[in-house]
RNA sequence: CGGGGCGUGGCUCAGUCCGGUAGAGCGCUGCGUUCGGGUCGCAGAGGUCCCCGGUUCGAAUCCGGGCGCCCCGACCA
């Protein structure tokens, strides 16, 4: 995309916004195939820094990785009830191969259920098999109509958690702890808060018994989905016979999770901090953290800033920044200034002749305003040593920020259907009312304000009056939350 | 699946109404110049005008058919 034109900015329409920025970070790009992306150098660097978090977060709460295959008999899907429902209008199916048409055609996995619980079942014969926790790293595919980058494309990659218990309520447990590894991981990593809390039946995932979630509200107050977690009881484990023998000898049924994060993560923090300059990455999520930018005129300048460039960027190593110098000549300093900003590069250095002078570098933060102030001169020695800090300062301040808008667009104590509206027809954002479980008031939430309940809070999201009426009128059973949604 | 828009150098687009040597800006290459917020100059490379068919002496342009992509709504991580 060519960069001559200015960025459309978020308030005048924060689609357009989205879909110039993503490509001008060089985050991603259109694929010749329809609803389908390529994740460039800079995004996919940013996806690997939370597969390596997830990662580690997963192995340390008891699971391991495996790989399941990328193809799935049609008649596994068609299995489970609920499940071939939810799924079929998006499957991409392989009917001929080898130059013949195959005897059963196979799906392209929209998600692994089917295919890993038929292994398990081959693998666990007794409790002491149990619990089995893997999860694994890939891409699947599911036929959208409409796509976005990230936020929604055919192909996407992400990671699907899938346990087997022993118990229900062991499964239950894991369930809600996955819950909240992905919302520690979220505001940690992300610093994109979320709301988490339980999905309505018409919500949940198809074949679970119940799917808890993680809402984060975007710049323009729309919730985006951003982790499942799915405690599916029974349900594939009766479909694919995967029983066990219990301590008393009875032979039972296992109890399944599973849980999900994916590439939309990417769309999510863009559409979290990004301003009308570019993205911004948070530090922890930041293949490059630091840029340096050597300044000089003559020949003679660019040998000693380029060797200080060098030199800062080792020691700025050393203290585990991750930082790089960027020597192309071709550019001047401004046009690199706007590419890293663009990109989101949390700091940047300078390095010119008068700082060498002075044994100096001049230290700029992606986020501060426009104006003098925001260059920060600093002692050489300062500047590194300081940096973790700084960067994780820069982390936190983001999710302050991002909390903080939050906040002010979180609507409690809301009555009616009517009052609903308003809201969403005014500021926006996330609205709390009184619901009395009945799907029937979805609908007509739905149709009368284009929102859908998101979710039923968790106890620390919930209002600290609970509400006793319902939104569609009567008695509350509940609270939920409603939001229009990506 | 409905509605809208668009297919012309790498990118953004003009040219299409009214047929007559295919253009601009940006980017790219070379040389020089410059470099503390998108340097400037000179020279240069780069095109089956989405595809197929038709009309015509002649089609990016007119006619018919097809394909693709993007955006907006209904369904979805």
């Amino acid at each position: 995309m060519a960069d001559d034109k200015a960025l459309t900015r978020r308030e005048d329409d924060f689609s357009a916004w989205y879909n110039e920025v993503v490509q001008r970070a060089e985050l991603a790009d259109h694929s010749p195939v329809r609803g389908s992306m390529v994740i460039r150098p800079w995004g996919y660097g940013i996806w690997e820094r939370m597969q390596r978090a997830l990662d580690d977060m997963f192995k340390a709460t008891g699971h391991e990785n495996a790989y399941f295959p990328l193809l799935i008999p049609m008649s596994f899907i068609e299995r489970e009830k609920e499940h071939v429902k939810g799924f079929k209008p998006e499957l991409a199916v392989v009917t001929h191969a080898g130059g013949k048409e195959l005897e059963e055609p196979l799906v392209i996995r929209p998600t692994s259920e089917t295919i890993i619980y038929s292994m398990y079942a081959k693998w666990i014969q007794s409790y002491r098999d149990l619990p089995l926790k893997l999860n694994q790293w890939a891409n699947v595919m599911r036929w959208e109509l409409r796509t976005r980058l990230f936020l929604r494309t055919s192909e996407f990659l992400w990671q699907e958690g899938h346990t087997a218990h022993a118990t229900d309520q062991e499964a239950q447990e894991e369930t809600r702890e996955m819950l909240g590894v992905y919302r520690t991981f979220m505001e940690d990593w992300i610093a994109m808060p979320v709301v988490t809390g339980l999905k309505s039946e018409s919500e949940k995932f198809a074949g679970a018994v119940r799917t808890y979630t993680c809402e984060a509200m975007m710049q323009d107050r729309r919730a985006l989905q951003a982790g499942t977690t799915h405690h599916l009881g029974q349900n594939f484990s009766r479909q694919f016979d995967l029983t066990f023998q219990s301590e008393e000898g009875v032979e039972e049924y296992a109890w399944n999770t599973s849980w999900g994060v994916s590439t939309r993560l990417v769309g999510g923090m863009v559409m979290t901090h990004g301003d009308d300059t570019g993205i911004i990455v948070p530090p922890r999520l930041a293949p490059t953290q630091v840029v340096i930018v050597p300044i000089y005129r003559k020949d003679s300048e660019r040998t000693g800033v380029v060797e200080k460039a060098a030199q800062m960027r080792d020691r700025l190593a050393a203290e585990g920044v991750r930082v790089r110098v960027d020597d192309r000549d071709h550019l001047n300093p401004g046009a690199k200034f706007w590419e890293w900003e663009r990109k989101g590069v949390p700091f940047r250095i300078e390095i010119g002749p008068r700082d060498l002078a002075k044994e100096q570098v001049v230290v700029v933060g992606r986020v501060t305003a426009e104006g003098a102030d925001r260059k920060a001169f600093l002692p050489e020695a300062q500047a590194v040593v300081e940096m973790p800090q700084r960067l994780e300062e820069f982390q936190l301040q983001l999710l302050e920020t991002a909390r903080a808008r939050r906040e002010a667009h979180s609507h409690r104590g809301v009555q009616s259907i009517d009052e609903l509206k308003e809201v969403l027809e005014g500021p926006g954002g996330f609205v709390y009312t009184g619901w009395s479980g009945d799907p029937e008031v979805e609908d007509r939430v739905k149709a009368e304000t284009g929102a859908t309940l998101r979710c039923i809070p968790d106890p620390d999201f919930q209002s600290t009056e609970v509400p006793d009426r319902c939104v569609g009128g009567g008695e509350a059973r509940m609270e939920a939350m409603w939001a229009k949604a990506y």
